[in-house]
DNA sequence: TGTACATCAGTGAACGCGCGTTCACTGATGTAC
DNA sequence: TGTACATCAGTGAACGCGCGTTCACTGATGTAC
């Protein structure tokens, strides 16, 4: 499918990768999913692209450069898949508001990886402007969702949107990062953690005042 | 203070360092504080010890049971700091959750080198007896405090008191890991990361039914 | 279309370093009598 | 109270290993003319 640019010159590796930045990357993900974020070397991920040890230095200053990268393009995919799901608050906000929810912690499972490096490497969250823009857009997406939710709520002691966005965000990641992680830290759980993060939604947002004619619990 | 069983003796180092054990678990978490869990080795937790590196083989079999052993002692402090703070629900249930839930992130800002060993650090929930143990002493506090509280509450439409500590231990936990760590990982919040948990614990228990009675919001 | 040349992205050998782990050992401590 | 001995908790030297990083290099690619 890819490899377009070497392939085709018989079996032979080209001299170029012609990839190497997303390969190591992709290594990057290999390896911080098999050991962890700690367990994982430049010289290793060199090895897994099939790389001299010195090529790495032609993409990344180091490590930590590397990951911050990893760090940014999960940031990039969650925002993607929190903005499809969210999809504008359609057919109506409160429903599109728990497939919200839903969406992080699918995120969470399916890519262990990527979230591990997003917030459990010690990577600092604003270490690059990039990385610090993609946690920002990302955030946004949630902001947004907030804004509209908000919206549709008795305005009699309801918190600022950016507050609701932040209890959000915060149960969702507290019940990602306990109970619906995919690797080996996950912690045991006597129901499905959709079903934990459901419920507290429903509760928080009812002490909001929903669902006013929304759907019924 | 200590020091009585070596001390005395001049300067000199005894030869037995007395409590390699217990400095080797401060070595831990001052490295850990320093350079975050992955930046830390069994050889320097020697050094720092003021020991040779084959002197910690004596204690713990590797550098994972050394993090082990702090985590675990992590979840007793925890648990200790908890139980304190919730104090058996007096005055009342309402302010005593509320103590808990702060209670919870002072540990995570004052504790970081605990925290990130208990939650971050990859070590598995149930890696060892006395970890799960510990962990599950710690829930139970929390799970406790839950009951007390739903027994306040309209008995319609009430969760689980389970479901209720799972809540509020998501909630809390990711207010701590995004916002009210002690480390560089910490994101910038326009609040306090006590008044973000406050006012979403108070969403929470309204949509619950609380209070009834209680203090008001 | 062909040639010369700059640039780019790799190689591979080399280095010093610190780690994890082992080993035979030794000094200190505790206990039996 | 004193002696002999077992046990315990450390030493320190040694090892092989992989990592991070550098260096001069070289093959491939792109471009000017």
């Amino acid at each position: 499918m890819s490899w377009s640019k070497d392939g085709g010159r018989d079996g032979s590796r080209a001299y170029h990768h012609g990839n190497l930045k997303e390969a190591l990357v992709r290594a990057a993900l290999e390896l911080i999913a098999e050991k962890g974020p700690a367990g994982f070397t430049f010289a290793e991920a060199a090895r897994w692209a099939g790389v001299s040890p010195a090529a790495p230095y032609r993409h990344f200053r180091d490590r930590d450069e590397l990951l911050a990268d990893v760090a940014r393009r999960g940031f990039d995919i969650l925002a993607g898949q929190l903005a499809a799901a969210w999809s504008g608050g359609r057919p109506e906000p409160f429903s599109a508001f728990e497939r919200l929810g839903k969406a992080y912690l699918a995120f969470a499972r399916a890519e262990t990886a990527y979230y591990s490096a997003m917030f459990e490497a010690g990577v600092p969250p604003d270490g690059s402007p990039e990385l610090r823009e993609a946690g920002e857009q990302t955030f946004a997406i949630l902001r947004e969702a907030a804004e509209t939710l908000a919206a549709t709520l008795p305005p009699a002691g309801r918190p600022p949107a950016a507050m609701m966005a932040l209890h959000i965000w915060s149960l969702s990641h507290g019940i990602a990062s306990l109970f619906g992680r995919g690797d080996r830290a996950r912690r045991k759980l006597p129901m499905a953690p959709e079903d934990l993060l459901e419920a507290g939604l429903l509760v928080y947002l009812r002490g909001l005042g929903l669902p006013p004619g929304g759907a019924a619990g």
